[in-house]
DNA sequence: GCCAACGTTGGC
DNA sequence: GCCAACGTTGGC
């Protein structure tokens, strides 16, 4: 099993409406390095950590899971929607998303400030500088620590 | 709202 | 294929 972490705006998308949805699509990713992990190595069961940006805090807010494999984005083919991109067709649709499903909310957020101060996450992906990545790969152990963080008081 | 860091585009 | 210009992300 692998474990990720994907970001998103809360005013877009929030872990809250995540927890009452129950599965929610993750379209929109329109960065090649973010969809080749998406596309290429997400696999069904794979544990996400929801990450809050431009929040305040911006930071962990809970945990996901892949609920669905890479299939084509099909905002990138509707015209006018924000998500359009020309060059996809249907025989190279370009862009993909997947389904995720709430597992867990915390009961507080697990800041940046936390992330970057917290022992074993020096070489977490989103406490490095200038990490736009919408899609991060984290390790198991990198996983463990900010589920831990995000359970305790 | 500012702006640094980063990715993409396009002229050459 | 280089790289300047531009657009976007996201912390602050």
């Amino acid at each position: 099993m692998k474990y990720w972490l994907m970001k998103c705006e809360p005013s877009a998308y929030s872990i809250d409406d995540l927890a009452r949805d129950g599965t929610s699509s993750w379209e929109g990713v329109r960065n090649y390095q973010a969809r080749n992990f998406m596309r290429d190595e997400m696999k069904a069961g794979d544990r996400v950590l929801f990450y809050a940006s431009n929040a305040d805090p911006s930071g962990v807010t809970g945990i996901a899971e892949i609920s669905r494999e890479a299939y084509p984005d099909k905002f990138a083919r509707q015209k006018g929607h924000d998500y359009y991109d020309e060059k996809s067709t249907a025989e190279n649709p370009i862009w993909y998303m997947v389904d995720i499903r709430f597992v867990e909310k915390f009961p507080h957020i697990v800041s940046l400030e936390t992330l970057k101060s917290a022992p074993g996450l020096e070489e977490m992906v989103v406490t490095k500088k200038g990490s736009r990545l919408s899609i991060q790969p984290v390790t198991k152990s990198e996983f463990g620590i900010v589920r831990a963080l995000g359970r305790s008081k």
